[in-house]
DNA sequence: TCAATCCGTATC
DNA sequence: ATACGGATTGAC
């Protein structure tokens, strides 16, 4: 696949070789040094091609070229133009000047080589993320939106006022508005409006004079953002980016922004790479969210994309969400970045009541009472918030990730003996257990026919809006997830049904949210399930009204677990100083830095015979590794957000398809020589052809 | 001793 | 993919 490249490159300024005996070098720098668009890490460096005079205006740094390379036409990207080549041999001429726009910025070409040697990658398959496809029509028209001299922010007030609640938050704010590089790590108070934070920090870093990048999950935070920012900056004075906008819409965001038309942007994932000029603000929203990590090699995260170009660009930091990733709290321990909380006063304020149900210990010791008590409190608390006239969110893991049980002999709905619950098979256990109150259903006996076996019934979201709705005839349901995802609710009493990340934000804040099936997520095996599910909480139960005003949230797990007691007491710090620690112990990123490699098992033989790996990198595996078609089911929300809806683009193993995985520990100092032997041992493998492709993936978000 | 051919390697 | 250099082989 090439860089990206547009189809009509027939309209713009193509400028192509003349007939050779013609050809005469540009009279000043006549080399042009170009990165070719061809994803093999031993031609991971620049090739240095002649300038025809016809092309000295065209070809520029920054700018798309077409060259002769090994024989074949391919995309590339001008680097520099410099007087004369260190190469012995004799120069090929540029075959086509694609284009004059210089879309490749000097801080991106710095950027993208610092990615590709922090994740072990090449230059082009950076480059391919950070620059769109090109459309010819919209080079050829004038920049897109207002002109740059655009009617001034409407409301100039005091800046950050809305940060007033957090303590170092005014400092910050300043700090990015006298262009300094200050570092935050924030934990939004329940209910916060982070859209509108956000805003005032990118309008701060407008008023230094700099340019404010803000990447957030997906399409439905980004269209919060995008409102927050119109109110704060006024109509054109930034742009949102998503992959999805089409080709012509994007690339002419895309050049408003590369031009200089306008100076904040908001967007998902590739926005992280958007050419702002002298950016003065880098900021993520809700960095735990998967969807930050890119699916194509090599496979950058967001926030530590953005803690890199923050380095090399001088630019302030904010790593905003309800919850603290193990990351962030690196950051903070480190001294990196100063963190920016509520005082506890306001947390209490403003967070909602959280109760747990499912106590593992009390259900043995009495089963019939607890079971009795989790329907009636969820229930009860759910009827008394649609009574209050409030909308109550339910929060249910999205469909097809805990499969639900029907008897395997008359198909009746298999239901917990205690509480009626629906049972569900989950892959952390092997006796089924109740949704609803995480009793497991060993002893099990279908009611209508005796039967004593299972068998699978797909279920998830819309099921559990149906049972909702037989259990409150007369109230109105809506629901959220997959591809319908509703951005808010109204203020009246209705359930809504939602999957994790397309909760709808409420009018007024929900009066109650239930979070079922929580003991499942949390005992999935992944490292990172507590994490994660205890993120998935807070994102759900920071819509709701704070407690003082009724707002109530009832939580289907076992309220002894350090995570349930986190949300219970609205405690993001602690749980991820916790984590952090549990992950040092472990011996996990991001205590240490660690590298995958997947691949057929002679093929990661291969590799790791060509790595020289540092002396301190430590081996874990080979273990087998499911192939990516029968891969479990991820616990996803995913609702349309996707950056650039890729394809996976990894590694498929052999023929045969069994794929082995590999980890590779180093100390974090030992990251970059572990990236630089790693990419070092690709390029020896492609280098002589090597079969098989081998994954490498530096942090990957999933471990064991 | 030279030329045709094969193989590995670089790709400007 | 294709082109090149060096090694290899076979005929004189």
């Amino acid at each position: 696949m090439p860089f990206p490249s547009g189809g009509q490159a027939r309209m713009v300024v193509v400028t192509r070789s003349r007939r050779p005996e013609e050809r005469e070098p540009a009279p000043v720098d006549p080399v042009a040094r170009i990165c070719v668009d061809v994803p093999l890490a031993h031609l991971d460096r620049p090739f240095d091609y002649l300038v025809p005079t016809t092309m000295d205006d065209a070809v520029v740094a920054g700018s798309r070229v077409r060259v002769r390379f090994a024989g074949q036409l391919v995309d590339g990207v001008v680097l520099e133009r410099i007087a004369e080549s260190e190469y012995p041999g004799t120069l090929e001429w540029i075959n086509r000047a694609t284009s004059a726009e210089p879309v490749l910025a000097p801080e991106i070409a710095r950027l993208a080589r610092a990615v590709a040697d922090r994740w072990a990658g090449a230059l082009s398959d950076v480059l391919r993320l950070a620059i769109p496809p090109r459309h010819a029509r919209v080079e050829a028209q004038a920049p897109a939106g207002e002109p740059a001299k655009a009617p001034p922010p409407p409301d100039p007030g005091p800046p950050g006022g809305g940060w007033a609640r957090y303590p170092a938050g005014p400092a910050f704010c300043r700090a990015v508005a006298d262009g300094r590089a200050a570092r935050a790590v924030w934990q939004a108070l329940p209910g916060e409006d982070w859209p509108a934070r956000l805003a005032e920090a990118a309008q701060a870093a407008l008023s230094a004079g700099r340019g404010a990048v803000v990447v957030v999950p997906d399409r439905r935070d980004l269209a919060r953002v995008d409102a927050a920012l119109t109110a704060a900056l006024g109509a054109g004075r930034h742009v949102a980016l998503a992959a999805d906008l089409g080709p012509a819409e994007r690339y002419r965001r895309w050049l408003a922004v590369r031009r200089g038309a306008v100076r904040a942007v908001v967007g998902t994932r590739a926005a992280a790479f958007a050419p702002v000029a002298d950016p003065g603000l880098l900021a993520v929203w809700d960095d735990g969210d998967d969807l930050h990590a890119e699916p194509r090699a090599p496979y950058p995260h967001t926030r530590d994309l953005l803690v890199l170009r923050a380095h090399l660009a001088g630019a302030a930091v904010l790593l905003g969400g309800f919850a603290r990733t193990a990351e962030a709290q690196l950051l903070v321990d480190s001294g990196w970045a100063r963190e920016i909380v509520a005082p506890r006063e306001q947390v209490r304020a403003a967070a909602p009541r959280v109760a747990a149900v499912g106590d593992d210990a009390q259900i043995a010791r009495d089963p019939a009472a607890v079971a009795a008590r989790l329907p009636s409190l969820a229930f009860e608390t759910a009827r008394a918030a649609l009574a209050a006239g409030a909308p109550v969110l339910v929060q249910v893991p999205r469909r097809g990730y805990l499969p639900a049980l029907a008897c395997a002999t008359c198909r009746a709905p298999a239901r917990c003996g205690a509480c009626s619950g629906p049972l569900a098979a989950t892959s952390g256990h092997a006796i089924p257990a109740c949704r609803w109150c995480g009793r497991l259903a060993g002893d099990w006996r279908c009611p209508s026919c005796d039967g004593r076996r299972f068998r699978a019934v797909v279920v998830g979201d819309a099921r559990t809006a149906e049972e909702l709705g037989r259990a409150f005839p007369g109230v109105t349901l809506r629901t959220s997830g997959g591809a319908h995802v509703l951005a808010a609710v109204p203020a009246e009493p209705a359930l809504v049904v939602a999957t994790p990340g397309a909760e709808p934000v409420a009018e007024g804040g929900y009066g109650a949210a239930l979070l079922l099936d929580g003991w499942a997520m949390l005992t999935r095996p992944d490292l990172r399930a507590a994490e994660e599910t205890l993120r998935r909480w807070y994102a759900a139960a920071a819509l709701v009204r704070p407690a003082s005003a009724g707002g109530r949230v009832v939580v289907g797990a076992d309220g002894g677990l350090a995570a349930v007691q986190a949300l219970i007491r609205w405690d993001p710090v602690t749980h991820a100083a916790r984590e952090l620690a549990e992950r040092a112990e472990l011996g996990f990123p991001p205590a240490t830095r660690m590298a995958s490699l997947t691949g057929a098992p002679d093929a990661l033989a291969d590799l790791q015979a060509a790595a020289r790996l540092p002396g301190s990198a430590e081996l874990l595996g080979p273990v087998p590794v499911e192939t990516a078609a029968a891969g479990t089911a991820r616990p996803d929300a995913a609702p349309a957000g996707g950056t650039d809806g890729g394809a996976d683009g990894g590694a498929d193993g052999g023929a045969d398809g069994s794929l082995e995985r590999l980890l590779v520990r180093v100390p974090r100092a030992e990251g970059a020589a572990l990236a630089e032997a790693l990419h070092e041992a690709a390029a020896v493998r492609s280098a002589r052809k090597a079969a098989g492709p081998v994954r490498i993936q530096l942090d990957p978000l999933e471990l064991i």
